[in-house]
DNA sequence: TGATATAGTTACCTAGGTAACTAATTTGAG
DNA sequence: CTCAAATTAGTTACCTAGGTAACTATATCA
């Protein structure tokens, strides 16, 4: 019981953490780790709409639309109108962002690589497998 | 590479449902998450000052100043000047909070086991091991 | 005692959520 | 086949949660 709590209060507490860091290593391109998120995944998956944007960072989508209006404003992301479903928004990433991009991964992986360096290898496997394990069960 | 942001990212994701799962537990009883939290670490630790509870929670002074000035107002907590240094402040459950604390925990316990009943407890229990080992490691 | 540190507050920032809305599309009953 | 009803994409307004910076008041220390 006791037990419970700690573990979800770990996990919050993590997030947290990870996520400081993550601002922290983006500060110096004046990028917040919302915007990493969704240029990164601009960056893997290419143009997506912004439901699509939401459906693989499971983000409601008005969040989701004020981060794609600050990167708009920044100019690192441009709003394409679908041409079959007038509702429908491509959300494409610049020439400037895909400029700046390597910069911006540098950062960030090097970050990723301080955190986990302490953490073993086989820890890493394992907790990526619990942790998606979990996931998908609280998704039934 | 694209691990480690899936690692993070699953990490985050997580959290975020729990706080949600949270949320919905406590609706009935018109509390948010931060404010459980608070009223949790009360009831298990005794009267702290804000401070100790930021240590306790990992929270940062203004998130906890504001918490406790919700719980005031809703009678749930009293702020107790200490008498050696007049900085500090205790923070104390009321009666009508110690009263009411046992059908919030019936509603948390009930919505942690519901979350964790189709994980096994031994892919609990090595979760646990390893987000502590790995939280451990990030404080270093 | 003057400099420094600490407890708590205030103001303002990002991040994410729900509810209510608009506009466009899809569905289904007649 | 058609048109009203239901669904979907995106936005707006407003909520909680947590963070930093700057501040006040008190304590500690050199």
């Amino acid at each position: 019981m006791r037990n419970n709590h700690d573990l979800f209060h770990t996990i919050h507490q993590l997030s947290r953490q990870l996520h400081k860091s993550l601002n922290e290593a983006l500060q110096p391109f004046s990028i917040y780790s919302a915007q990493w998120s969704v240029l990164f995944v601009l960056k893997t998956k290419g143009n997506l709409t912004q439901s699509e944007l939401c459906d693989y960072l499971s983000v409601e989508a008005p969040p989701m639309t004020r981060t794609i209006q600050r990167l708009i404003k920044q100019g690192y992301v441009k709003q394409i109108p679908s041409k079959e479903d007038k509702r429908v928004k491509y959300i494409q990433l610049t020439e400037k962002a895909i400029a700046e991009y390597p910069e911006w991964e540098k950062a960030v992986l090097k970050m990723n690589d301080s955190l986990l360096a302490l953490f073993p290898k086989s820890s890493q496997e394992e907790l990526r497998k619990l942790l998606h394990e979990f996931s998908i069960q609280l998704r039934k």
